[in-house]
DNA sequence: GTTATTAACAAACGATCGTTTGTTTGGCGG
DNA sequence: CCGCCAAACAAACGATCGTTTGTTAATAAC
């Protein structure tokens, strides 16, 4: 039973801050595995453009400029390199929805900041964050749990968002979590980046709701 | 290149009618080959719960009850198969919406009707009907175009009945139909059997609509 | 300079993939 | 009874899958 499934191979050069008590000035200890940069990003690339079990580890590997085997010296599993980028994904996106909620005011104008973050990051954020909507977590029996986690960690923040939204007293606040979330995650399916931008699609769904009080988006 | 790709390899028994000038009481011509019927059954079960890549010709010939060569009689290739299973199942969610939209009175009401049917088939209508949302025609390259086109054929449907509804001068009526296939369609991923029923889910999404005119549900 | 570690290469492992080929069976029409 | 044909079996084809193993070049530490 390794480690954590995140880093199962190699140590992690964490390349910030090194032992304090280290007199060497040199940057990081043995060197900047900037290479398992590389092959996250091919990584996301195919889970996010193929799906997950049409991805080949040989493709991921010949895109980093790398032979198969020598992945599995960053990487302990398919499995594993899939956990990595979707957790990577998740991150992103989150890091994103949190900014922009942060520099909104009110609730329904965080709520749709978030929804802008949220839907920018699926259809033009990069392929990490489009492998936490094109992947399923069941594609990968190993990971489910610990995906779908991640997931859901993401989510509760609209959650949030939504409860504290000044709604009338029989407000269906679950449904209307489940619709703006649902039709953003399916718009990956149809969303072509010639016509409306994702920002725009993303306020166009906000705009249908009911519950919705006019004229707060502009200051 | 072979006819057509939805019966490749047998010429289809056709079990209704016969050519009419046959006096033969028997009911088809050689045997009713009710076992294609079985493979397509067992296909649409693997593709609906594994997706395209993860099941494997061998999967279903033995869920079939049947050598993995053998159901190279009934269907040209992998390809074929889920091109059978995908139309069936367009066709299977498009009978019913059909259905349940001439039961309707008013534009509102075959909105909803059809989003209740479209919510149930996905959700609760078996496997052929879950393959049409849970595979991407871009997970087959061969048939993308023609999975493309059945689904699309299908939407098409959604955009007329949002076509017929009464609403103010600069409606959005893409982006309502967007958002209500996106919610629903983005359902199955949430949806477990135990809560809301498929019926109550569209429901509970159409009401969150805006322009929806109040109290128009019950008869 | 020696040693240890990082990060890769080279080559294959067994398994499974979609598919093909040749043969056999069972029922029906003549 | 014979020939025909749908429909299956049996067995493998080459390709590709995820993964393992052993080795090697380059770098850092002592």
């Amino acid at each position: 039973m390794p480690g954590d499934p995140l880093r199962p191979n190699v140590p992690q050069p964490s390349p910030g801050q090194s032992s304090p008590g280290r007199s060497n000035a040199r940057q990081a200890g043995p060197r900047p595995a900037n290479r398992r940069q590389d092959l996250l990003d091919a990584a996301a690339r195919r889970f996010a453009r193929q799906g997950f079990h049409a991805a080949s580890m040989r493709d991921i590997a010949r895109a980093a400029g790398m032979l198969p085997g020598s992945l599995y010296y960053h990487f302990a599993s398919k499995d594993a390199l899939l956990l990595a980028v979707y957790a990577e994904g998740v991150r992103r996106i989150a890091e994103r929805v949190d900014a922009a909620v942060q520099r909104a005011a009110t609730p329904w104008a965080r709520l749709e900041a978030a929804c802008v973050a949220h839907g920018e990051m699926l259809l033009d954020g990069g392929d990490y964050a489009q492998v936490v909507i094109r992947v399923r977590p069941e594609d990968c029996a190993a990971m489910e749990a610990r995906l779908t986690a991640l997931r859901d960690a993401h989510e509760d923040r609209f959650k949030a968002l939504v409860a504290a939204l000044d709604l009338p007293a029989g407000a269906d606040r679950q449904a209307l979590r489940l619709m703006l979330l649902g039709a953003l995650n399916w718009s990956q399916t149809w969303y072509r980046p010639g016509g409306d931008s994702p920002a725009a699609i993303a306020r166009r769904f906000l705009a249908l709701l009911a519950c919705n009080p006019r004229g707060e988006e502009a200051p």
